[in-house]
DNA sequence: CTGATACTTTCCAATCCAGTTAATTAACCT
DNA sequence: AGGTTAATTAACTGGATTGGAAAGTATCAG
């Protein structure tokens, strides 16, 4: 059984997480390999401290988690949170296949009703 | 061609109105019907302006669409917005089943090193 | 026209968010 | 020990978000 107020707490988080065009890239960047926060900052225009709060984020929600190698703390994407997103998503995947099925079943009857023309 | 950052913007956007649990909840009830606010704002503890504004949110992140019948305003859930939700979301879906492909691996592999036993 | 119903807008307070700079911690390298 | 590299924490700012109360708008019903 799963507690739903839990379930919403996590869901608000991991959702709010993923609002922010930085740490979407930063998840991105990880889908690829493992990284250091340095080399995740590179590629932007801004702070470390700025990066390292994302990646605070993104390990708050479940999103990556963080090792220790020396100096380094590196980051890799946890697939668990986007799983949860991608099942909480799937819930309403019935609205739009139900919508292309009933474009399908209007062409379909636009075919069989219309006098062909052409060919 | 797709501009990537207006895509990022309407990303932003979308996540964000899901981040918050009445949100989500007020989404759960229009994949049911459509409904008019006062409707929506029934079950929670919360004021008809703090209702209509979660509901001027979903419409701006297109997640919604309202239409006008005498005094009321209908909300009914839009699909495309999910959908790039779950699109986006399924760019990582190899990512957790790798992991699984890689657990039935093991489990394989236990299987046919290991004497069975029982059966 | 008047009143009721259904919302929305405006204004305000409290809180949260994203970013900065400066200071701090942690581990490595001579 | 002393310096360098990697990253975090602290303190602060401007701007967005969430909520409430009060006032305003729009449509219907008599």
């Amino acid at each position: 059984m799963t507690n739903a107020a839990l379930d919403d707490a996590r869901l608000d988080e991991t959702f709010a997480a993923l609002s922010n065009s930085t740490r979407r890239a930063i998840l991105a960047r990880l889908s690829d390999r493992e990284a250091s926060v340095s080399d995740l900052a590179a590629p932007f225009d801004l702070t470390l401290p700025a990066i390292s709060k994302h990646i605070k984020v993104l390990e708050h929600a479940g999103l990556i988690t963080r090792g220790r190698r020396a100096q380094f703390r590196p980051c890799a994407i946890d697939a668990a949170a986007l799983a949860e997103v991608a099942s909480w998503v799937e819930q309403y995947r019935h609205i739009w296949d139900d919508r292309f099925d009933r474009m399908d079943d209007y062409v379909q009857k636009l075919q069989n009703t219309q006098p062909k023309r052409e060919r």
